[in-house]
DNA sequence: AAATCGGGGGG
DNA sequence: CCCCCAGATTT
């Protein structure tokens, strides 16, 4: 078959006939990865394929809109191996929409922490309380009301029409993306806006009209299509290591004919990372008590805006300048133990955490400190407050040394979702 | 258009 | 280590 690339270099397929003379060129070729005469046999066999080698994932057993819904943003820019743990124990906390709503954030962000991107539970809330308000408790099915929720984008609304309800839109997502660029070889940078729209635009092209499947046959309906493809990127088309033997379109795929489907999509640019060492102090007294903050301070985005230690940066680990920060602000004088390093990045930071154990005979009193946001759990049970896996990197070096910080924690191994 | 937001699995 | 992942929002 002559696959020629597309984008650059000559199409050769331009010159079949009157009918293709009304439409321009240049749009027929971003829109078009596959000639029209052999779409309905394209379709046909990614679906087949995916009928029979899906994963079984939780939220494939279920339509239930909101099911739905909180599986995609948990897997916006997030593995299925990471999200399947938090999507169980997040629908076992919150099983509605309705107790989603009535929930207190920070209960949210207490089952989101470890996963990432927290502005994603907060707008998942403040969505849910919008769906109670304007749409009586269900996911909207309309694409314009779903896209004007918090948290919602292009694609989360896509996928999640398609799949709960039937709706014929077409997702495009990294592994869309990755298919397109190599069925259609094409180069450059796919996140520009520019090129994004016109890889949705395909995306949409192939989308199978909705009919009704015969008995047996695979369902067209756009929600498998959808997922036939991403499955595609996710499992075969993977970035790395694309397995076009057992790719079932591969008889399609431009960049396979030319031998470079290694080499698509070109690499994302990429801001270089920044280095930085975070000096931390956990405090603890002797019933095995410790202070968390949750202040705005320069490096408590560093902390996702939720409950973390006291803290400093400086440019490598610092134990006298945290000793200052700890005497001025909280009166404290007493020794600091270092403790383990830890390994933390924050999108394009890659930050080395250093932890010193501060053993205090009383903690500082709330009121005292100068800082409202305050709190003294028992260093076991801090897990029960939202906090980032920084925080619980540190928090696990000092658990690690602190016999007495395990004493009376009975209560601590209990459910944290409680 | 560019910057920003987490964390982890696999090469 | 480096890469990127079922992206969205803000500037």
């Amino acid at each position: 078959m002559n696959v020629p690339p597309l984008g650059v270099g000559a199409c050769t397929r331009c010159d079949n006939g009157a009918m293709s003379v009304t439409v321009p060129a240049a749009t027929q070729r971003k829109t078009e990865i596959i000639p029209p005469a052999e779409l309905t046999a394209f379709q046909t066999q990614l679906l087949t394929w995916f009928a029979g080698a899906k994963r079984d994932l939780d939220w494939r057993r279920t339509r239930d809109p909101y099911r739905v819904w909180i599986s995609e943003i948990m897997l916006q820019q997030t593995r299925v191996a990471a999200v399947l743990p938090y999507y169980r124990r997040f629908l076992k906390r919150f099983p509605t929409i309705d107790a989603l709503a009535r929930a207190r954030l920070d209960a949210v962000l207490r089952s989101w922490a470890g996963l990432g991107y927290y502005s994603r539970a907060r707008n998942l809330h403040r969505a849910a309380k919008q769906i109670v308000a304007r749409h009586d408790g269900e996911f909207p099915r309309r694409i314009e009301e779903a896209l004007a929720l918090p948290g919602i984008g292009h694609y989360t609304a896509a996928a999640v029409l398609s799949i709960a309800y039937g709706e014929p839109h077409a997702v495009l997502d990294g592994n869309v993306a990755r298919v397109l660029a190599r069925l259609g070889a094409i180069r450059g940078d796919l996140r520009r806006p520019k090129r994004w729209q016109d890889l949705a635009a395909a995306a949409n092209a192939l989308l199978p009209e909705q009919a009704v499947p015969a008995a047996g046959a695979p369902t067209t309906e756009a929600g498998d299509w959808n997922q036939a493809m991403m499955e595609l990127g996710a499992t075969l088309c993977t970035p790395r290591a694309p397995q076009c033997d057992a790719c079932p379109v591969a008889r399609w795929c431009r960049a396979h004919a030319l031998g470079i489907a290694l080499h698509l999509p070109a690499p994302r640019h990429k801001p270089k990372p920044i280095r930085l060492t975070l000096s931390a102090a956990v405090l603890l007294d002797r019933r095995g008590r410790t202070l968390l903050l949750r202040q705005k301070t320069d490096h408590s985005s560093l902390f996702s805006r939720l409950w973390h230690f006291p803290a400093i940066q400086a440019p490598k680990s610092a134990p006298k300048k945290l000793a200052r920060y700890l005497k001025s602000v909280f009166g404290i004088t007493a020794a600091l133990e270092p403790l383990p390093p830890a390994r933390h990045t924050v999108t394009f930071r890659r930050i080395l955490l250093t932890p010193f154990l501060v053993r205090v005979a009383k903690l500082p009193p709330p009121k005292l400190t100068g800082v409202r946001r305050v709190r003294t759990p028992r260093l076991a049970e801090i897990e029960r407050l939202p906090i980032s896996s920084a925080t619980r990197k540190i928090a696990a070096a000092a658990l690690a040394v602190s016999p007495e910080s395990h004493r009376g924690t009975a209560e601590a191994t209990r459910e944290p979702y409680g």
